[in-house]
RNA sequence: GGGCGUGUAGCUCAGUUGGUUAGAGCGCGUCGCUGAUAACGACGAGGUCCGAGGUUCGAAUCCUCGCACGCCCA
């Protein structure tokens, strides 16, 4: 006996029990020990936050990051699944803030650093319960206790190592970032807070002269004018730029009669504004302008430096500053076309100073000019303002320029402009500061090279967002003026400047006349529940330092930054074994990665992080060495060199340990870029808008399984999906409870036949499946015959079991599981839907043994438990059930889960496309017929005589004559005729196969449509039968048309009670006899007595005696005539037309007639 | 301002290398089936395939230009 299943199916219910289970059992890490020494399949998990509660976007994420490493389990490959956590970073630095209510860096000062870094490391695991939790209950198999963690010391240093390895090559180099400063709270915000705080606010936009010099130096009377919106930065200003291919105008301003430059686009623009009339004088492209020198509007630095010129790369000599310079972002959209530059005040602008220093000899270049400390306040450089606040000078400056008459037009000038978020009035300045980084660009072809080897998918991903984004690939700005993230393990010589990197902390431990590692020992005794892991972090390892190897009494402190934490995420790939310091071997055997996923907004985050860091440590395997010839390249530019950047003969030692250098790709071969997650209502999913629910509720209500088949079963996982609580729950009856629902039949029906599976085979402890049961274990089963011996519709579902194997694995293969759930859903459907559905009265029949009752129940089994394998990674939960209760029989001779299970191969033998194709067919008919009945009110129930059939194409005609006892019952009717007669019924309409013929005939298809539509449809027929093609005379050009190229569609006459498909009409016979309508009496009477059998809680088995009261012979006589089928129907012993005793009638009518239906059960 | 993506029925989404009646589910209406039934079947209403041009014998599909939305960058 099966275990009986629950009418009403709770899956929250049975999901637990089924997590319960697996933790008892644990089945996830048999699963793997099963694959241990099997081919890899590398997984690599994208470390989540846990300093957020978890959403339904993140449930996404996490179920496709479970899908594939399942299906490839069950496919043969050992799929280690490590989990890991991002832990270091500002998000969590805020958060600690909050919670301290405090916010600037000064306030975190006063607080501590020590007690702030404690508290970061608490405060990372608040929600990691939370996100436990989900991943278990989502059904979510990955490892979680040893998982990684970024702040551990073995992590902490593998990231070391790395940049060790890149610093020894002189790939990491200090220069400038100009990045949105709070100058007040003094520190930098990163691009999600500047985000939060833009304010639509008036700035003034001002047009100043800037004179121009003649090739000796001397004065002109001629300028330019330069626009800027930020009038503070002018006294910083080091170029004026215009764009090289721009038009510009020399014009005559008539008023003051000077001359002025300007783009030629925009001098109307200008007039109107400064209300002067200017007159054109010469027009010239913008590149005739570059080199010109100019006067400044302030001589702070030109005075000094206005002589100032270097040798350029290419040979001669050009004046480092106050000249014009190319730009392409300078358009005509709003200013004059010539643009001020104050490189310290803007990123591009100081893109702009960095090309200018590279086209000079090293060193005599341009430098940065900067009249501004950090605190936003003018330095003495700046005698006339010094110490007030930049923002604040705007007025004075503005008036100064109009006093000394360089100012030619003011305005003001609304735009959106960042505050900062934590002290709303204080608006955001760009400011340059001192920053690490990584020389990304000079591997820009390779990790474009590598790129290209990556499965994207969606593709576009490959030469779109990602490819593009690697196309204007910057150095990787690597340092963070933070507390919490891995520090940067630089040390600098206090006495010549010299640094060195450091990969491990028992390096730095072994460095001469080491000092300060007290400081962490003290605070661990303070503290003993201190994790060690924070020794490798601010402050501790602040405090180490030790003896130059620079200069004798020099000593080796560290530098303060630590580094951003998208490098930690990055290094993962090897950092999540502390490689190369341990965990050799797992790294090597896991790498690189097969398949990673993560959503959209990776793309410069973790995709980046991780391609970036792999390119630039281990290269290309067509490589010689392991080590990268990267410093052979440094022909490419040297960036911002006034900081000290180990060369070769600085005769460090290059790296520790040799690198793998592995053949693109890497890190990651396969990676589905998944699609945002918005709300109900399309907007950010938002906690305060309410517009999603909680998992956990979601899990209540639903099920996991649920939320599983909408995530994988509804769009691409690449396509942005809006939540919606209704399709999850519709996942439930389209997919969940069908399947159950046929499951529950085959129990009810299987038990109450007493089919069992385990004492049919016989000797159940050797299964030569081990444990799998598969088709072969019951080869010789006691009523089992092999599928080729069993009927139609047997036959049939198994071919269609098999084709959808072969579609599911070809798309899971392809990394679609969208597609392969379709195959799944419509072979569920069809099982549910028709192959059930028609073979019911076969599980209904009273003879327990009859060899086609069992036929049928292997059949169904078959399917059962194949389909439970089959959707095991989809819904885990469900097919878990499916897969104990129907294998529950076998005891302790089958697999304990369907998870340990090998995915189900296809057999061939099994596929019969000619029978799918009729079978095909042959529903369609049947949905045709009933189509005919609807419209013609004929009730199915009714027995009618005969219908009729006209296929356009007679190739399964003889075929489906052979097999119309399934139609036959299916439509209710005596006799189905494929009738020889059609035209008595229909016309046939002609079309060209468009896609055979156009090609051929071109233009002339038009005329071609138009002449099949004329032509007689059956004349054009016989042709066709009688010499294998048809000639039609095409506007003068005799054209061919064979078998294929036409497409007859079939069209019913008027007056008969028919349905036509595209190939095919089905005809009613519509006249009833007499006898007919009895049929159909009983039919009906049959129907009731088995409602009555519902309503009195009958068991399956129960049987009954049945009473009919009426006044009508017809009826008495419909039930007399068809007493045998009903009593078989309905299990009565008995059938009499008079009332029982001390029963209860049931009142209804029966054709028009008062009944009175008694049944008692005996 | 730039890049990428999306736009198809009331809703959520499919739509093969371009092929002529554009689909599914849900929802709505009508009817039916039913000892698997909170299931299922049939029929119906519901579409300027975002818009405008173009290429083609033929465009939801390819091209150009717009519009709207989203994401990333500036």
């Amino acid at each position: 006996m099966f275990g009986s299943v629950p009418a009403n199916a709770k899956f929250p219910e049975l999901e637990e029990e089924t997590l319960a289970f697996w933790k008892e059992q644990q089945i996830y890490e048999k699963s793997l020990e099963r694959r241990a020494g099997s081919p890899p399949f590398v997984f690599y998990e994208g470390p989540p936050t846990a300093n957020g509660m978890p959403h339904p976007g993140h449930c996404l994420t996490r179920v496709i990051k479970d899908l594939f490493p399942r299906y490839r389990t069950m496919r043969g490959y050992y799929c280690e699944r490590k989990g890991g956590w991002d832990t270091h970073g500002l998000p969590v630095e805020v958060e600690v803030c909050k919670e301290l209510g405090i916010h600037s860096k000064e306030e975190i000062e006063e607080f501590g650093i020590e007690p702030f870094i404690q508290k970061c490391q608490q405060s990372v695991w608040r929600y990691m319960q939370e996100w436990e939790r989900l991943t278990e209950r989502l059904g979510f198999w990955i490892h979680l206790p040893e998982a990684y963690v970024t702040y551990h010391q073995s992590y902490v240093e593998s990231v070391w190592w790395s940049l060790k390895n890149l610093f020894d090559r002189g790939l990491l180099y200090q220069g400038h970032k100009i990045v949105w400063w709070w100058a007040q709270g003094g520190t930098a915000l990163s691009a999600g807070e500047v985000g939060q705080g833009y304010r639509e606010v008036a700035d003034p936009s001002v047009y100043v002269k800037f004179p121009l010099l003649d090739e000796n130096g001397g004065t002109t009377d001629t300028s330019l004018l330069v626009w800027t919106t930020t009038p503070w930065t002018l006294p910083s200003n080091q170029f004026a730029a215009v764009h090289p291919e721009l038009d510009y105008a020399t014009v005559v301003d008539s008023e003051s009669g000077e001359r002025l430059i300007l783009a030629a686009g925009l001098v109307e623009t200008v007039a109107g504004k400064a209300k002067r009339e200017l007159t054109v004088e010469a027009t010239c492209k913008g590149s005739e302008f570059l080199g010109r020198r100019y006067v400044p509007p302030f001589d702070y630095y030109y005075k000094t430096d206005r002589g100032r010129s270097g040798s350029l790369k290419d040979g001669g000599q050009q004046h480092a500053s106050w000249r014009v310079v190319a730009a392409n972002f300078v358009t005509l959209e709003s200013g004059s076309g010539v643009v001020h530059q104050a490189p310290a005040f803007g990123e591009i602008d100081y893109d702009v100073l960095v090309a200018e220093q590279a086209r000079f000899v090293e060193g005599q270049g341009p430098t940065l000019i900067n009249a501004v400390g950090p605190d936003g306040k003018f330095t003495s450089e700046a005698p006339d303002y010094e110490g007030r606040w930049v923002k604040e000078v705007d007025k004075d400056i503005t008036r100064e320029l109009r006093d000394r008459g360089v100012l030619y037009h003011l305005e003001q000038y609304l735009h959106e402009y960042p505050f900062c978020w934590r002290a709303e009035e204080d608006p955001l300045i760009q400011y340059p500061r001192e920053s690490w980084f990584i020389r990304t660009t000079q591997f820009k072809d390779r990790m474009l090279e590598n790129n290209s080897k990556i499965n994207w998918l969606p593709e576009h991903i490959k030469d779109g967002r990602f490819g593009n984004f690697l196309e204007s690939n910057v150095d990787w700005a690597l340092s963070r003026e933070r507390y919490w993230g891995t520090p940067l393990p630089i040390w600098v010589c206090n006495k010549t400047g010299k640094m060195e990197a450091i990969g491990r902390y028992e390096e730095l431990l072994a460095k001469p006349r080491v000092e300060g590692t007290e400081v962490w020992d003290e605070a661990k005794k303070r503290k003993p529940e201190l994790p060690d892991d924070l020794r490798v972090h601010k402050p501790y390892i602040d405090a180490v330092t030790y003896d130059s190897p620079f200069e004798s009494g020099g000593r080796m402190q560290r530098v303060t930054e630590v580094i951003d934490c998208w490098y930690d995420s990055g290094a993962m790939p090897f950092a999540q074994r502390g490689y190369p310091h341990e965990g050799r071997e797992e790294f090597e055997s896991q790498f690189p990665a097969d398949f990673i996923s993560e959503a959209l907004d990776q793309t410069r985050g973790w995709f980046y992080s991780q391609l970036a860091i792999s390119t630039l440590l281990f290269g290309d395997g067509s490589e010689e060495s392991g080590q990268q010839s990267a410093i052979g390249d440094q022909e490419v530019e040297e960036k911002s060199t006034q900081y000290l950047v180990p060369s070769a003969e600085d005769s460090v030692p290059r790296t520790q340990y040799p690198v793998p250098s592995t053949p693109y790709p890497h890190p990651y071969r396969n990676c589905i870029v998944l699609g945002l997650m918005l709300g109900e209502d399309g907007q950010k999913m938002s906690k305060s808008k309410r517009n999603y629910r909680e998992p956990n509720e979601i899990f209540d209500q639903y099920g996991a399984d649920a939320l599983r088949w909408y995530f994988f079963a509804n769009q691409a996982p690449w396509t942005s999906i809006i939540y919606s609580e209704r399709t999850i729950k519709e996942s439930i009856p389209e997919f969940l409870l069908r399947l159950w629902n046929v499951y529950s039949f085959f129990v009810i029906y299987a038990n109450i036949d007493e089919f069992a599976p385990a004492s049919s085979v016989g000797q159940a402890s050797s299964l030569p499946s081990d444990g799998q049961l598969t088709a072969m274990d019951f080869e010789n089963a006691d009523g089992y015959r092999p599928a080729s011996q069993r009927g139609e519709l047997d036959r049939w579902v198994l071919s269609e079991l098999n084709r959808t194997l072969t579609a599911v694995i070809e798309r899971m293969d392809a990394y679609d599981n969208y597609a392969a759930c379709q195959q799944i859903n419509a072979f569920v459907d069809g099982l549910s839907n028709w192959y059930v559905r028609r073979s019911r009265d076969r599980y209904w029949a009273s003879d327990k043994k009859s060899q086609d009752k069992l036929d049928a129940y292997w059949t169904l089994y078959e399917c059962l438990l194949t389909t439970s394998k089959m959707v095991a990674p989809f819904v885990p939960f469900l097919a878990e059930n499916l897969w104990r209760n129907l294998t529950g029989v076998f005891g302790d001779c089958v697999l304990e889960s369907v998870h340990l299970c090998d995915y189900p191969e296809p057999d061939p033998s099994a596929v019969d496309e000619e029978l799918s194709e009729r079978m095909r067919l042959l529903r369609e008919i049947a949905s045709l017929g009933r189509s005919a009945r609807m419209n013609s009110k004929l009730k199915v129930r009714q027995p009618l005589a005969k219908v009729e059939v006209i296929l356009a194409d007679a190739t399964h005609q003889a075929w489906l004559e052979a097999h119309d006892e399934l139609l036959r019952d299916e439509l209710n009717v005596k006799q189905i005729d494929y009738t020889k007669d059609a035209e008595t019924y229909i016309d046939y309409q002609v079309q060209p196969n468009f896609k055979r013929v156009g090609p051929r005939v071109g233009k002339l298809m038009p005329a071609v449509k138009k002449a099949l539509g004329d032509a007689d449809g059956g004349e054009l027929l016989k042709q066709l039968s009688a010499n294998g093609k048809v000639v039609l005379d095409i506007s003068g050009e005799s054209v061919e048309f064979d078998d294929e190229d036409l497409q007859v569609r079939l069209q019913a006459k008027e007056g008969w009670a028919a349905a036509q498909g595209p190939t095919t009409v089905v005809v009613l016979s519509t006249e009833l006899t007499p006898a007919l309508i009895r049929e159909g009496l009983a039919r009906d009477i049959n129907r009731l007595i088995q409602d009555r059998r519902k309503q009195l809680d009958c068991e399956f088995t129960d049987r009954i005696e049945v009473g009919v009261v009426t006044d009508s012979a017809d009826l008495e006589q419909a039930i007399e005539e068809n007493i045998d089928y009903i009593k078989g129907e309905t299990l009565a012993d008995r059938i009499v037309l008079e009332a029982l005793h001390g029963v209860e009638p049931l009142e209804c009518e029966v054709g028009g007639e008062k009944v009175l239906i008694y049944v008692r059960v005996l």
